[in-house]
DNA sequence: CAGCGTTTTTGAACGCGTTCAAGAAGGGTG
DNA sequence: CACCCTTCTTGAACGCGTTCAAAAACGCTG
């Protein structure tokens, strides 16, 4: 493994072995956008970047491991992106849908890529997927965008729903995701209806939030889901840790 | 590939040719029973079977097709137990319950490969892939068991709804085999709970959609779901458009 | 039965992801 | 400098899924 303890100086003169490691990394991600992720074998990206195969195997877990790369640089580019939207927009749909459809502009690029991304978001086991420990942190980042959503905007939100909205929320972009990937229209053109006829419908759903009626439906949600997002994030890997809520 | 002219009879005698299509199957399925799917090798399954591994590829396209076993057998056992629940309730709530706890039941001995499932399922060109064309036809007999979930139900349907909730219903369970296949509690014992609860929203929901209220969000709920869910099994593979890399 | 096209079967060979034992570089310490 | 310990680098070798040219078995017709 990498050592620990090398000068990195939290942005000063990266280290050699830093170096590698980006140097592969990089070369990863060209060969992955110029032939795609199947063609592009592990030996092609050793030789291209001048290091043994082996190499690559001491600073990577895998040949998966490599498109982590993809995954950090569309969370940076949205962060981004979105900030200048929500600075913008002060309507919850807006919002909404502007970080939505900002997501799917940065990730156009990637499209091609975001099967095999999925096949390990498939695998509970891969610290890859979204829902792993090893993805908490970028996990809790997205959810925090959402946060702002929510919270940036004129709209009210009844209590019941504030806490585990921007969850749900993050679920449906997920979702999203889901149906991007599949998506094979020109443009992904459907995806981006979906993302602003999501973005209206939870916007109204929100909305309705506080008529009588809907008092035990939203009460069935709010329950639904503090009983099994948190379990979500939290089942996966945990020793011992047993069910809380009824 | 094998004939297609064999003298099958349709449940007459199996040709030679169909019982060694069938023996590399069981024998497979037995495998990745007793090994695991990964540990499970086409030589494996070959020697174990008395046939050479060439002779596996002849009848099936490769190591994921043998899962299909799986999901033909599921779904058979299925069918049989949803006949049961449905003849015996009459509440639209404990209809749903009921196929989705049996879906529950009948997979436990399989959680383990469903991780592969998914992973097919994460890949749109895959045939295995529940949205795939491939997979048309055990799709629509799934939705069909939802529309006798409703259709047998004493609750009143709004007419909105009445055609896409089939299959939205339908979808949701795909949600929940995902939440199933990512849930480590003892016994799946959050997955009983994720389709009870669901089931219940899903009634109340259906319930309270014909209060004025709501006219607004059942309306957006039905032309999002009438314009991405029929949208979403056709948009797959088109006419022409088969390119699959050589 | 001989001849011939089709279906089925074979197993060596290929390409790829991954592992690992062995060696090279680096960097302290006396 | 000589020593040793850690970090880094190497490439041959392994196991597996998959392919394919060639052989065998089958089934039909004259």
């Amino acid at each position: 493994m990498p050592s620990k303890n090398d000068r990195a100086d939290e942005a000063g003169t990266p280290t050699k072995s830093e170096q590698t490691r980006a140097l592969i990394l990089e070369t990863a991600m060209r060969l992955f956008q110029e032939r795609g992720y199947d063609k592009t074998t592990m030996r092609a990206i050793a030789k291209e970047a001048g290091v043994s195969v082996g190499n690559a195997y001491y600073y990577f877990e895998g040949k998966e491991h490599l498109i982590q790369g993809f995954y950090d640089r569309i969370a940076a580019e949205h962060r981004v992106a979105v900030r200048e939207v929500l600075e913008r927009e002060t309507g919850l749909e807006a919002r909404l849908a502007g970080v939505l459809e900002a997501w799917l502009d940065i990730a156009t690029p990637y499209h091609e890529f975001a099967v095999q991304f999925f096949k390990n978001a498939a695998d509970p086991d891969s610290p890859l997927s979204p829902f792993s420990p090893e993805s908490e942190h970028a996990r809790q980042e997205a959810i925090a965008v959402h946060k702002e959503v929510l919270a940036g905007a004129k709209t009210k939100v009844s209590a019941d729903l504030r806490d585990v909205l921007p969850e749900l929320m993050w679920l449906s972009q997920m979702g999203l995701v889901l149906y991007w990937i599949f998506d094979r229209t020109e443009g992904r053109e459907r995806s981006y209806r979906l993302a602003e006829r999501g973005a209206r419908l939870t916007a109204r759903g929100v909305a309705l939030a506080r008529f009588r009626v809907l008092r035990p439906l939203v009460l069935e949600v709010h329950e639904l889901f503090t009983d099994f997002l948190p379990g979500m994030t939290k089942m996966l890997p945990d020793p011992g840790s047993r069910q809380r809520a009824e």
